[in-house]
DNA sequence: AAGAAGCTCATACTTAAGTACCAATTTAAT
DNA sequence: ATTAAATTGGTACTTAAGTATGAGCTTCTT
């Protein structure tokens, strides 16, 4: 927001000057009017690509930000909270043993969350889950 | 190529019209040159807009495209062609039969260049085989 | 020609994954 | 307070994954 607000100045303290140099270049003989313009241009365009690259950044960024996990989606599947730790685990490469130690249940309990997630994410093995789950945003 | 050379006319273009509407202000006191000006400087803005949000946007996309496949690594790490089929086949979610199948040969071969991707991948999961990969951008 | 590397396949084995059922406990919602 | 959902855990079982080892075959290089 801010930014926005600087990048207006920078506009209106760029009209001024060309104003400036405008009405000075009626009055100096020596400076030809064209060249006031013709630099004047530049400034005006160089401003222009400065102002435009960035707003097209930032919306880059904003959609390669947003698509990252939509909760409507986690919630029609009833993916439940500790079912989503689970499959966040289970997608960089951890073991069900594994997952058990680092949320310190039974391998059992994950297996049985393993299980539920399979039903609700349509799949038969944990490699489709992890897939499935990114195509459906569920997981990064 | 053939884009950078029509933005380019267009800006030479600009240039023409800007010059010859500022010679009529000079001559017709009817139109204030002030507002002659004006009118240059928000057309060359747009302008710089236009042509500096088209360069941003290629150049993300280049980037964002370019971040896919590491020939390099795969070579380093001694990954051979068959192998690299079988890991984008497992990233996939595909068992060692449906590879198998996939690739018309036994399931006996798809083990076989599983556990050699294993070693070469330095994991012992598959699931850990696809985030390594993908760390190491052997596979997208 | 001989060796190296890649691809293939098999057997035998161990381990992890996944399924099916059941059940106790906790938590949130009505 | 009662129902419903979530979390936890167990047993018993089947299936897939992964390991180890050996071997035949092709291709490419030296």
């Amino acid at each position: 927001m801010l930014k926005t607000v600087f990048r207006f100045s920078l506009i209106i303290v760029a009209l001024l000057v060309l104003f400036q140099l405008s009405n000075a270049s009626l009055f100096i003989p020596s400076i030809p009017a064209d060249v006031v313009i013709g630099i004047g241009a530049l400034i005006l365009i160089s401003l222009g690509v400065y102002l435009g690259g960035n707003m097209k950044k930032k919306k880059v960024i904003e959609v390669s930000l947003k698509a990252e996990i939509n909760k409507e989606k986690i919630k029609e599947l009833g993916i439940s909270q500790r079912e989503l730790e689970v499959l966040n685990l289970i997608s960089e490469g951890l073991s069900n043993q594994e997952i058990g130690e680092q949320l310190f249940v039974s391998e059992s309990t994950i297996k049985t969350h393993v299980s539920s997630l399979f039903v609700k994410l349509d799949v038969k093995r944990r490699t489709q889950a992890v897939t499935r789950a990114k195509e459906w945003q569920v997981i990064t």
